[in-house]
RNA sequence: GCGACCGUGGUGGAACGGUAGACACGCUACCUUGAGGGGGUAGUGCCUUAGUGGUGUGAGAGUUCAAAUCUCUCCGGUCGCACCA
């Protein structure tokens, strides 16, 4: 028989959906695995991140389920979001037709490349009952205090007519058109992340071994913790006098207190109070408030070029030596940061120090290297080192000092040990219409209520005029209007919507709901400890482009309803397995680019299995993936040649049993090469995850058994490759196990032993550690045997010198070194 | 600037301190089939005076009986963060 990969294919896939192949059991006694791949954005069609993506997690799920495992491998589409709306403005489409029209489109395309999802838990996080319970969550954390609303200075993207999260700003642009971001000031409604900073940070620690290094440093930077000393300088009495009495100090932050006797001006922020004031009460001459304002308006890149400030001719009393101290704005200070002024050591910081050489401010030198000297003429010396001029502390270790300075400060009431945050509260209102809507309802007389739950969810009206101008929702005749549930009056209805990151912190949790609930409830208690205890998702597979904003936020969430008593545990993936991108001539796939290579006609082309081999074959899964179309062609080969040597095999509905010791040489060592082959898969899919030398494994079997003629060791090798192969490349080996083995072999393969037994071993011998011939020995071969067939066999090299030692390293090599 | 990762044939990549280059792609020669394509056999790091030879994992040093692998310095690349006080 011809293989045919469009036929098997089809059938298979037939198969396993009137079977309900992949349903996961509803009984929680069985050992379980989670295998999730990250859902798609439904933007139309699947491209070749997705396909490695999902034959990643399939690969995994379709093993488990071999090993017996009650597997749950579900699927999605995280479908709000702002291309729905870009399509809406541009072919005049509904977003929700064009949405749920894209996933269609995708759940056929999953299906011609035989993913192994869960059908009956399928959802797009755009579904109204995902939104009801969503809301749900929304009003419960608002309740706890983790969700506020306030004014402030917002990242606005002109083009996205948006605001964006911190995370969502790259280099000043908005990460999703690049546009340069503006700071606006209007209403938001933040996630207190902040109140889970620190065990974010310290929960880490638990995902170490689990999770790629580099998302770990990188979620670590971003939440930016430093420690420091806080505490206030006060003001002059002339400058207090100057600010009319409005201002007695400010207080800034430092994690250097081993400098503080150093200072010799302090820095605001050119949008801090008091500069604030000053400009509105004309402290200040026109050129300098010019100055200021050209400071604000710079973009943080600009601001990065170059140092510049203007003195604000007020002064503040150093806390301990009682100087005055010079008060100046300098561009380099970040308002958003600490309290948005900084104490100022040119000596030991070199941003401080390019400042003061730059205006001429004085540099106190407090800190001396332990050995050589001191020199600041280039540049601040930032090390560690011996306070002088230091008053009391002098001679102490610049680093054991800092305990001694705060400690003293926080004894005399002056400051206090502090920790400071990089990670800002989450953002989350999103002037747009395809997302969820906020449920609260703004009243005159009662503030901010919340919508009641027997009322959600709050659905999007589909009535909607999109022209990119402004918010839908807001320009809606009547999604506004509303009553308030407390009072019963007229009232008006939130019409911001969510960040879509919200909906993607939790999808995982609502793949545990089962069919039995899945209208009623989120999920249930018992299925979340089912599915998510132990460690959480088993395998979570995606790429690293979510390291830290998916990835952190569904961390937090995690956290959040763990406090809100829906689960009990802290971090919700054990493993995460980042991929690397797929390359085509060296650079990723782009459209733009004109370098994709589309899945469909691929699979049309060769098939599934051939795209799912090649993908898996052609690099491990964290590395870039350089797409070869002979690369390709050889997978397809592959898969024929093992499609065409399965008829050497005979039928049979258990693995034959062989007499390994009646066996040729060639018969022998392709039974090793199948059970290697069994060995390294076990390893590969537990442990090591590079498919890739598991795939040779397999084929270095395949060319061992090609190179004899037994019919049951045939078998036995088909029998064993076939159920190693399937998650790779299902459809041909379902086809090849129910043709010869009535489907039984798709189990967990017992490795035998016996077949590793070997008549000789081949050790290599080094003479200095440097190869030099072969010898063959005994299984059983005692040492001083070994070593004198060594020597005997590296005669050549050893004449004329000594032996000074003699090393076996079993089954592997001797080594003789030599003098002389 | 800071941090993480990486550097092995013509190419993708193997080698979990123990005979570097598994497995594939590509290429060469031959056989088969005889449009094309397919299948098979052999060869394929470099240098070679062709030896049972020399050399070789970005460069250099170190640890070790033994280093692509561990340590240090440097060079190059990828990604992330970036005036974070």
């Amino acid at each position: 028989m011809e293989y045919n990969s469009k036929n098997i294919e089809k059938n298979w896939q037939e198969y396993w959906e009137a079977n309900k192949s992949f349903e996961p059991s509803e009984d929680f006694t069985k050992d379980k695995k989670y295998i999730l791949s990250m859902f798609p954005f439904p933007s139309g069609r699947l491209h070749m991140g997705h396909v490695r993506n999902y034959t990643l997690s399939d690969a995994f799920a379709r093993y488990y389920r071999q090993q017996n495992f009650n597997v749950l491998h579900p699927i999605g589409f995280d479908s709000f979001g702002m291309p729905a709306e870009n399509a809406a403005i541009k072919n005049n489409a509904d977003p929700k037709e064009w949405t749920y029209d894209n996933i269609d489109y995708m759940k056929k395309e999953f299906k011609t490349l035989g993913f192994s999802f869960s059908k009956e838990r399928e959802l797009a996080t755009s579904d109204e009952l995902y939104t009801k319970f969503e809301q749900g969550f929304i009003i419960d954390m608002f309740e706890k205090g983790l969700l506020y609303r306030e004014k402030g200075l917002l990242n606005w993207c002109p083009t996205c007519q948006t605001v964006l999260a911190n995370e969502q700003v790259i280099e000043s642009c908005c990460w999703r058109c690049d546009t340069q971001v503006v700071k606006k000031d209007m209403n938001q409604y933040y996630f207190k992340i902040t109140n889970y900073a620190d065990e974010l940070l310290d929960d880490m620690k638990k995902l170490e071994g689990g999770w790629p290094k580099q998302v770990l440093t990188m979620q670590e930077n971003w939440i930016g913790k430093s420690n420091g000393l806080e505490f206030d300088l006060y003001l002059d009495d002339e400058s207090k006098a100057k600010l009319g009495n409005n201002f007695e100090k400010f207080d800034v932050f430092t994690t250097r207190p081993d400098t503080i006797y150093g200072v010799s001006y302090t820095a605001l922020a050119p949008e801090h109070d008091i500069v604030t004031y000053m400009i509105d009460n004309s402290l200040l001459d026109a050129d300098t408030i010019a100055k200021i304002k050209e400071m604000k308006n710079s973009s943080s890149i600009d601001r990065q070029k170059e140092k510049s400030g203007v003195s604000l001719g007020i002064n503040v009393i150093h806390p301990l030596t009682k100087k005055l101290i010079p008060v100046w704005i300098a561009n380099f200070v970040l308002m958003d940061y600490g309290s948005g002024a900084v104490m100022a050591v040119p000596a030991h910081d070199d941003r401080d120090y390019d400042f003061a050489k730059k205006y001429d401010l004085p540099i106190n030198a407090v800190i001396k290297p332990k050995d050589g000297e001191l020199n600041l003429e280039k540049e601040a010396f930032t090390d560690r080192g011996i306070l002088f001029n230091s008053g009391e502390f002098d001679g102490l270790d610049s680093k054991k000092s800092q305990y001694n300075i705060i400690k003293y400060f926080e004894e005399n009431n002056i400051g206090r040990k502090t920790t400071n945050y990089k990670l800002k509260d989450w953002g989350v209102s999103r002037q747009r219409y395809w997302g969820a809507p906020i449920p609260f309802i703004h009243c005159d007389d009662c503030g901010i209520v919340m919508e009641k739950k027997e009322n959600l969810p709050i659905a999007l009206p589909s009535d909607v005029e999109i022209n990119g101008e402004g918010s839908p929702l807001e320009n809606h005749p009547t999604f506004k209007k509303c009553k308030c549930p407390r009072c019963g009056k007229d009232a008006t209805r939130e019409t911001d919507t969510m960040d879509t990151f919200v909906e993607s912190s939790w999808y995982f949790l609502r793949f545990c709901a089962s069919k039995a609930n899945w209208e009623d409830e989120a999920f249930s208690k018992e299925q979340i400890s089912y599915w998510m205890g132990n460690g959480g998702v088993d395998h979570y597979i995606g790429g690293i482009e979510h390291a830290i904003l998916h990835l952190l936020y569904a961390r937090f969430f995690t956290k959040v309803f763990r406090d809100l008593g829906y689960l009990d545990f802290d971090e919700p993936f054990g493993r995460l397995l980042t991929q690397g991108m797929v390359l085509k001539d060296g650079a990723k796939m782009s459209k733009s680019k004109g370098n994709t290579v589309d899945p469909d006609e691929l699979i049309e082309k060769y098939g599934a299995d051939t795209a799912r081999l090649f993908i898996l074959f052609a690099a491990p899964p964290t590395q870039e993936l350089e797409w070869n179309d002979s690369g390709v062609e050889g997978s397809y080969k592959f898969i024929k040649r093992f499609f065409d040597r399965s008829s050497n095999a005979k039928k049979c509905d258990a693995k034959p049993s062989i007499e390994h010791s009646s066996l040729s040489k060639e018969e022998k060592f392709a039974r090793r090469k199948v059970y290697d082959a069994l060995v390294r898969a076990n390893d590969v899919y537990n442990e090591r995850y590079t498919f890739n030398t598991m795939i040779a494994g397999v084929m270095e079997a395949m060319n061992a058994l090609n190179a004899q003629k037994n019919e049951d060791v045939w078998s036995e090798g088909y029998w064993i490759l076939t159920s190693i192969m399937e998650p790779v490349i299902p459809h041909v080996c379902w086809e090849i196990s129910k043709e010869k083995f009535e489907l039984k072999n798709l189990t967990k393969q017992k490795v035998l032993e016996e077949v590793f037994v070997e008549d000789s071993i081949t050790l290599g011998v080094s003479i200095n550690g440097k190869a030099r011939t072969e010898i063959e020995v005994a299984p059983d071969a005692q040492k001083d045997e070994i070593i004198a067939m060594a020597k005997d066999a590296g005669a050549k090299w050893l004449e004329g010198k000594t032996i000074v030692k003699e090393i076996v390293v079993p089954k592997k090599l001797v080594n003789l070194v030599v003098k002389g």
